[in-house]
DNA sequence: ATATAAACCTACAAAATTAGTAGACTAATA
DNA sequence: TATTAGTCTACTAATTTTGTAGGTTTATAT
């Protein structure tokens, strides 16, 4: 399961797409229309800024946006950034690899099954882009 | 990821599968060859059982087995009755639905691309077995 | 019968993670 | 220089995960 934090991260990236290229929007505004805690938002749209996915502008005016192509923005990477790894094990996960302790990962039987799931999750995670939020 | 616990239960699984059709294994012999703590696992065997995924007997000679061809359970069915829903979303599991507040399904881009996640996720799991645990 | 073996069961406790809040700080604009 | 709006660190609360304790029940062997 995505987390609450992953969920709200996309649901205010949803919402900046539908804005994309019509300047910064407040963090307020985003909160108020997709129903998410305010100082949760901020604290999750810093993340996703730092992350590169975000840019943001102070002052009156400011507020945050989508500085590059949402269509380039990959589901995958911001569910890495917000959550962790999106494999179901550390053995199998190719950002966040950990290996089995007292298990080998060459005689294992769910590795090798949790492989095949990582990739056909990947396949899509990483073809579908912020531009896919919005319908 | 799956959680500890369900890591635990594939690994003692994975040994009673290989134990099939020789009779009860004890909790303590799974605990010890595969490196689990006996309380926990105690816990989660009877779990299994309550689930009727494996069967126990008790008293000397006693402990747990497999009551069925292990290549007719599951792996999927394993994942929900110890972690819950395999989905991302709740919005999009087909066994712990509960619909998204704040969002229409209709016109929720992720719950689209989670849709299909699930999907392939379970057009894995759902065919892989306990048998498929061991090599 | 009785001792022993082994699973059963409930409840609890500790640790980790997730979700959310507080409040002072910095930068941009008018 | 007042106001607006994001930045940052740290904290708290809630929930979930990961275990543990200890007595109860049931089956077997002597």
């Amino acid at each position: 399961m995505l987390s609450k934090k992953a969920q709200y991260a996309f649901r205010a990236l949803g919402h900046l797409v539908e804005k994309y290229d019509q300047g910064p929007v407040l963090i307020s505004e985003i909160a108020r229309k997709k129903k998410i805690p305010l100082k949760f938002l901020e604290n999750i749209l810093l993340e996703l800024r730092k992350a590169g996915f975000l840019e943001s502008k102070k002052g009156k005016g400011g507020g945050y946006f989508i500085p590059r192509d949402p269509a380039k923005i990959k589901v995958a990477e911001v569910i890495r950034v917000v959550d962790g790894p999106i494999a179901m094990l550390p053995c199998v996960s190719l950002y966040f690899y950990k290996r089995c302790k007292n298990c080998d990962e060459k005689h294992c039987g769910l590795h090798d099954i949790m492989e095949g799931v990582r990739d056909a999750t990947l396949n899509i995670l990483e073809k579908k882009t912020l531009q896919d939020l919005v319908i």
